[in-house]
DNA sequence: AATGAGCGTTGCGTGATGTGCAACATCCAT
DNA sequence: ATGGATGTTGCACATCACGCAACGCTCATT
């Protein structure tokens, strides 16, 4: 790997946070200021980064035409979204799409509970990877080695009684979502709040995106909430036959 | 300029038209397999970009991640409100800001006539949302189902006799406050105030917020006061330039 | 005014670091 | 089996990025 472009691209998340000066930059590299000054040269003529006239920097104009296009690329996302607004205005609770990528659980979109919009709220956002209904669909897909791998580097923050303690308990949930072909989280990340998911597979049978309904327990009981599981599991299977092609493929080649 | 770098940042635009494999990509930056071999796994430590299955490169969904975390931690009025005050400067009238959210329109800055003074005077409050200028321009930008949906449930009030009286009322100046790209407030709120409004957009295109100009008629009558528009509008445009991070300065091409 | 602190910017000598090469590893089609 | 196309590795060279120190600038303080 190459140290100069690692260190330009470390740029990227800092300014993600929030406008930053040449000092504050050359700082948390642990680089010289003219050395941060000529990484943000560079990335400003891309126009990855954005100079306010305050002189600090932000992220720029660039970099959200990119991520436009990156999204665009996933392709899933296109063709879910129809199908998780239709079962929205059907059972009213939020609805979540996530994929897996790089050891990362990202939601790619997202319904309101009520109103068909603010699509913008929590999208990209990492999930709460060793709890959430989605991770646990995305990750029980993982071959053997690189799930073992990914859960035991994991972090697993107590969020709840309820959150999954540590990885071999992870483990051992993935391997029941991965049999069952469904996944919940009952308060794992937050005490009052319900999730049943479900995945989306490709042609080859593999899971590309996982889709989950959630909604707080003062609405739904859990109980409730798992009676739409065959609805979920219905939105979910008619996505992944539009994602793979028409025709209704079953066995896993 | 950092060459290395340089060389890493044009590989994005080039993965954006879509994915590439590792000739490709050398062969687009005129540099050796293993140069760009290194560079790609460079990009690939970071997330922006993501190898598929047939092993060809597309960016990564961290792009998408980091451009969600920079708007989120984008303050409008942090960057709006040096233009504002300029603006303040030049024309002497009282400006502000207002912003949509959870069917309400706010106001989150202002800068009174006269005093180049932030006065907090009615920052916060919900403004007149049938009637005020910010507000129509808000407004406009919803997606159609939600803009007819909370028309309807709006109340009316006749705060004077050029008030908008109802919701048909309203989806109609809300349509032609779309087309044209501003929108006045003349009398509908207090009979001896007229308004003048721009919206400010995001990278996206989108309103994220609104400014409008306002003035009693016993200081400038409505039609000296539409002769700023002009003026309003370039600043509202200057800001919306901002925000994105649309880089302005064009000096070392 | 004068002083000084803080910040961004510049030019430069040094050597760490990115470079292309060539050989190797895989895979697939012939 | 054989060849070609593609991704990967290790290495010697010199390019290119590094930090330093000095400069210019703005702003606040005296």
């Amino acid at each position: 790997m190459s140290q100069t472009v690692d260190r330009a691209l470390s740029i990227l998340p800092l300014l993600a946070q929030g406008p930053a000066d040449l000092g504050q930059v050359a700082e948390s590299l642990g680089v010289h200021k003219s050395t941060a000054l000529r990484l943000l040269r560079t990335l400003h003529e891309h126009g990855l980064v954005h100079r306010q006239q305050d002189q600090r920097y932000r992220l720029g104009a660039r970099l959200f035409a990119l991520a436009q296009e990156a999204v665009e690329n996933l392709d899933v996302r296109e063709i879910a979204h129809p199908y998780l607004t239709a079962l929205n205005e059907r059972i009213g609770h939020t609805i979540h799409l996530a994929v897996y990528e790089e050891g990362e659980v990202l939601y790619i979109d997202k319904v309101e509970s009520r109103y068909p919009v603010r699509m913008y709220s929590r999208i990209g956002r990492p999930v709460a990877i060793t709890v959430a209904a989605v991770a646990k669909l995305l990750l029980a897909d993982l071959p053997e080695a690189e799930r073992r791998a990914v859960a035991m580097k994991l972090d697993y923050p107590p969020y709840t009684p309820r959150s999954t303690p540590n990885a071999a308990a992870f483990l051992k949930e993935l391997a029941t979502v991965r049999e069952q072909g469904w996944a919940t989280d009952l308060g794992g990340h937050e005490e009052s709040i319900n999730c049943v998911g479900a995945p989306i597979r490709g042609a080859d049978g593999r899971v590309v995106a996982a889709m989950s309904v959630s909604a707080p327990n003062v609405v739904v009981t859990a109980e409730e909430l798992l009676t739409l599981l065959p609805q979920v599991r219905r939105t979910a299977d008619a996505i992944s036959r539009e994602y793979s092609g028409t025709a209704p493929t079953k066995d896993t080649a």
